[in-house]
DNA sequence: AATTTTAACTAACAAACGTTAGTTTTGTAA
DNA sequence: TTACAAAACTAACGTTTGTTAGTTAAAATT
């Protein structure tokens, strides 16, 4: 039976105003008027107000990552571990999409400790497709084109695809995934 | 003799504070230091803060849509045409990466008039390419996938490509071009 | 040389910010 | 029923926010 915190409830109601405003448009009544409470009363749950951004982008960051080690851990090819990614991306989006949102537009806020792991995992991560994508193209199964901009083509699309998703009335998702899967590998031609 | 006054000066100031912390992490004293003067002095010069995000937002909206409308003017085919939007959104991001970053993180924080303008700016805008990639699929120029996955794959391509243009060195643009245009067009298999 | 305009300054404002301290209410367990 | 812990409250704090008013120095115009 996996229950929800108060303190869940705050940083999900939070991240829905943050993926509207963003961290910094965002003040702490702000989120406290949308949990009906007043904003002393947040901080018998929370620290402070960075811990909430800490949780949405370390805590996603670290799905990713780990989506990533999963992936790199089956015996696919190249082509296929990037269809992975694809799908781990849309999976992610579609079950959390304001964490998705901080993640992309509000990392920076972070600071000191959190900042530095958080752009360590971003690094690491992209440093991973982009294995992937040299390693395609090494054996014949990528086309030989510049990596970076292969790989900042397909991140970069799957990275915002939050913003569109819903917005088009949350098609099917497996639909969705064979769709994306077309176009990004296979073009539009 | 094309001179620079003070006000550009401001908002190129802004802007680039803008794309580091975001329209409302940057506060008038930010740009005011940025400046080397008084927060109070940006005032003999600007209406108001909104103001600087104003002029960046929708004057970069008007240089897409009279883009676009340059383009919907040649007498070339679909598939042709959405390789001119391509190098049209590389041209602005070469020149105009601080707006671009302002136009896609910080549109929301215009209010009323302006920000109703911008919406519907964009809103035109997305019609038209999607418009061109309707026809390009009726011709059968372009795979009859479903159009919004084309339409949102190219474009939330385009619309981030200054988060990574300048980090990798700035090559060519030329290259980037002919990169780019067969990635989002031929794929990359 | 006198006048006007431009663009900087200092000082201050009311409002909003994140956060803390101390207190009261509410729900659970003894 | 009492005792305790959890979670709300009120009130306030020191800062920072965007902005205005009034003043002064320099530059341009008459």
């Amino acid at each position: 039976m996996k229950t929800i915190t108060r303190k869940e409830e705050i940083i999900i109601a939070a991240s829905q105003l943050f993926k509207e405003k963003g961290y910094v448009g965002v003040s702490v009544r702000d989120i406290a008027q949308a949990m009906d409470m007043k904003a002393a009363s947040l901080y018998n749950h929370i620290e402070n107000k960075q811990e909430i951004l800490s949780v949405l982008v370390l805590g996603l960051a670290h799905e990713f990552t780990s989506g990533m080690t999963r992936i790199l851990k089956m015996d696919i090819s190249p082509l296929q571990q990037i269809e992975k990614v694809i799908e781990l991306h849309i999976d992610i989006t579609v079950t959390r999409s304001e964490a998705l949102a901080a993640l992309n537009n509000d990392w920076m806020h972070l600071e000191g400790a959190d900042l530095a792991s958080f752009i360590s995992l971003r690094e690491g991560y992209e440093d991973d497709v982009r294995s992937i994508i040299k390693e395609g193209i090494r054996i014949g199964q990528i086309q030989p084109r510049h990596p970076e901009v292969i790989l900042f083509s397909i991140l970069s699309t799957l990275r915002t695809l939050y913003l569109w998703y819903q917005k088009r009335g949350k098609l099917d998702v497996n639909i969705l995934k064979k769709d994306m899967v077309a176009v990004l590998l296979r073009g539009i031609v």
